[in-house]
DNA sequence: CTGTTAGCGCTTTCAA
DNA sequence: TTGAAAGCGCTAACAG
């Protein structure tokens, strides 16, 4: 391997000299720069990162731990905090937790030992919270993406996941439908609350009575097993005429679930759902979503998190939170009812 | 930062006793480890790995690059290469070329500063020979995916892209279709070459005449500027009957241009492709594709990294080259042909 | 079973 | 404008 040593010794320099040229530190003379850069491309000199943070006590890499990388509301996501990352001259690293709150912490001793600068963090769910203790007291700075977790303030990224709910269920009052259930992720994660509350609320708004039984807590990931969502079906003596599915995989879900047992959607069954499909929507757009900004929340959280990492010794600001606007998209998954 | 010597001068033993217990490496009296284990508890020692890697001279670190983070072909192909890597005890880096050789050079700009172990690239095409050299230069094992590049031998995993042109065509002949048209990536790249080539060999064993105009060659990425596909349907005279499509993205932008032009799939277009289009192709199962073992490709080749990465000094072993088949799926994007 | 020494590649500090 | 010395946190090699 090649070091600022040997371009030192080739060059008939000292090896401080060369880490001037390399770093544009200092004063040097033309002459002197001219001669380590030549040697350093004879050579192919590459510096070690690694030597370099040790030293510097920083690494200018930042971690986004997502939590679904086959979903392409967090491939976006990942899209948006790499161009952000890449804008103010950091590295990004991406972690990939599947829903796991294990795999999450293999991630978070990872993000410590590496040292990274700052952490991007779309948490696995309210569990998450020892591990965003463990991320505060080593004092890496972090934004949470997508999802608050209870009992940790912090600076944070959201949708309004509870006034997206109401607009979904409006959308379907306004065509007729009164029976309407919500699929949703695990009420251990806050945007899956929120959605529910929501949801009561557009409910009662519009005068239709709440019913457990149109309610449907599972996991935001397809869970291998036998599909809970199957099984609701099977205990349901009606059948609701609308269903909201909490985010855009538990659509597909859905989707899966009603072809299987013949049931048409939109003509048996409307059906809606948080966050767009990605790029393959446009195959068939034919699913009505609630289309969150997926880009915006990886480029916002990037430059709050860098903004954080560079306040360092200067008074402390507030937390911030960034709550994100959403679109619906209106295409032809929802029926119009007639009867009352 | 709490350091190996923080333990050691609150446990009353030397850093190298830390080291040890931290590796488990040498004997070490069970007395020892126990307190040595218990004061890392009380300070929340977390283990440098850029100290550790520097000194080592490997980083336990995989990377892999890929060209395009929201096409679920390479996000699967992620997941293969993320459980290969936890199974062997690496962990594994992400990175996202965006099919642009010049973010692909940053790249291993970066992975070579931070000293990867070992990189598994999906080229951006056959003008990556030179990045592909310098990793060679540095010693960085590597394995290419997906795409071989002219010059450069080494491990690789690949589908059979000149078959499965061939059994795509073959599928269109063999239901009518006599005008099959070709959207292809850029010939910069192996594997659009070798459907090419496939889909000129089919064309000849089925007694058609190839024409160029019904070939276009374009990028696997859909451009940002007016879209060739358009303009390439605009200067057709006469219309295929069926498309075949260089991979998933471009069949979806052909499916936006047919619809922009209200020309029904497959009624009066057919169009087939390669790479499934990920879970949400489940939502409507329309598309006839080629579905390639993305998660394989992952996972195979990370297998063949790790094996390449700990051969290091044992004899050399030959380039390994892995072919994986792919299967049809035949859905309900193809119409069937009266006329001769 | 445990400790001492030296050094991985780099940069900061101080001196020339 | 340039250099020497020291040290970032860790582990290999050797000594005890």
């Amino acid at each position: 391997m090649v070091t600022i040593y040997d371009i030192a010794a080739k060059a008939g320099v000292s090896a401080m000299t060369v880490s001037r040229v390399i770093n544009n530190t200092g004063k040097i003379s033309d002459k002197t720069r001219a001669k380590v850069r030549r040697v350093m491309d004879e050579l192919n000199y590459v510096p070690n990162h690694m030597a370099r943070s040790l030293v510097l006590q920083q690494s200018n890499v930042l971690f986004l731990l997502i939590t679904d990388i086959t979903n392409p509301f967090y491939t976006t996501l990942a899209r948006g905090a790499e161009d952000a990352a890449k804008k103010h001259g950091f590295r990004l690293l991406f972690g990939n937790s599947d829903e796991s709150v294990d795999k999450e912490k293999d991630y978070i001793d990872t993000i410590l030992a590496t040292r990274a600068d700052g952490v991007l963090v779309a948490p696995a769910g309210d569990l998450s919270l020892p591990h965003l203790e463990t991320l505060r007291k080593h004092q890496v700075p972090f934004v949470l993406l997508d999802r608050e977790v209870p009992g940790m303030d912090s600076d944070v990224v959201l949708g309004d996941s509870k006034e997206n709910a109401r607009k979904l269920v409006e959308h379907l009052t306004s065509h007729g439908h009164r029976r309407i259930a919500l699929i949703n992720g695990s009420p251990q994660i806050s945007s899956a609350r929120l959605r529910l509350e929501g949801y009561r609320e557009a409910l009662k708004l519009n005068d239709v009575l709440f019913d457990e039984k149109y309610v449907l807590e599972t996991a935001f990931e397809p869970r291998s097993d036998l599909s809970e969502i199957e099984r609701w079906f099977d205990r349901m003596d009606s059948l609701p005429t609308a269903i909201v599915a909490g985010n855009n995989v538990l659509a597909v879900e859905v989707i899966r679930t009603l072809h299987a047992r013949g049931i048409q959607v939109p003509e048996e069954m409307s059906l809606v759902c948080f966050d767009d499909l990605g790029p393959f929507s446009e195959i068939d757009p034919f699913l009505t979503v609630i289309a969150q900004q997926a880009y915006q929340f990886g480029y916002l959280g990037t430059q709050m998190l860098i903004d954080r990492i560079q306040e360092r010794g200067s008074a402390d600001q507030p937390w911030k939170k960034v709550v994100l606007p959403a679109d619906m998209i209106i295409r032809r998954s929802v029926a119009t009812l007639d009867e009352k």
